[in-house]
DNA sequence: GTAGGACCTGACATCAGTGTGAGGGGCAAG
DNA sequence: CTTGCCCCTCACACTGATGTCAGGTCCTAC
């Protein structure tokens, strides 16, 4: 398959899907002419990649974490411990999220109706 | 207070901090030749952008639901639809962190021990 | 009053992911 | 062979928070 279908079928735009290749996230062949061809895993491997940036990885984060997530019996001692390094950050990411988060709701909650749901008190 | 003694205080570089009053976070006063003087209560306050920026609101977001946070009683109807926006926001990315970390511990707990703690199973 | 540190503004640099435009080729259908 | 769409590379722009450098002023301690 080519960009376009594959950008298609991911959502990711062209020109991401080309950066990715640069980064070493997705590999593809090359046509005689030079224009890319995809194999069909990659697909999954695109979205995988989305959801990893969604996450707040960076490329250089994910060409790490990549290759254990699509061929798990590869990994080594020197990637699990960049996986932890991961998930720890998120862990964090998440702690500090989920704070604010709560302070915005309380915040939101205290806040004059706005008639927003809310049974409205229990009037 | 200068802000050598704030960014001292709070951690935030002097940059950060001549940054955050151009975005209109905070404010000072000026000395008759042009020097900045802070308020102590500002220290709290540029704390609170802090974990704000840690909790990725960019600095517009911060601008709308600080005074929010700094006075609740000012709180509008606007206001509150801001606040709702990034609570809402900040629990889709959590849903996103956590959904990844948890794969990622997934590839953790599968990795070859790493002797990293564990009870190493319950051998 | 002088040295040296703290401050001022302004501007350019950085990182990351993405948009966008230029200038040029590839390839299938008519 | 031509039309039209897809692809190629290169390269510059943008956003956001921050670093950093330059050139200049202020102020405190001696």
């Amino acid at each position: 398959m080519r960009v376009g279908d594959l950008s298609r079928r991911t959502g990711a735009s062209v020109r991401s899907l080309r950066y990715y290749e640069q980064r070493g996230l997705i590999d593809a062949t090359r046509t005689a002419s030079g224009q890319r061809r995809y194999e069909s895993s990659v697909i999954d491997r695109v979205l995988l990649i989305r959801q990893l940036l969604d996450a707040g990885l960076g490329t250089a984060a994910i060409a790490d974490v990549l290759p254990c997530m699509a061929h798990p019996e590869s990994q080594t001692a020197q990637l699990t411990r960049r996986l932890i390094v991961e998930r720890d950050r998120l862990t964090d990411e998440i702690a500090q999220r989920v704070a604010t988060r709560d302070a915005l709701g309380q915040l939101i909650d205290a806040a004059p109706s706005l008639d927003d749901r809310h049974g409205s008190s229990a009037s």
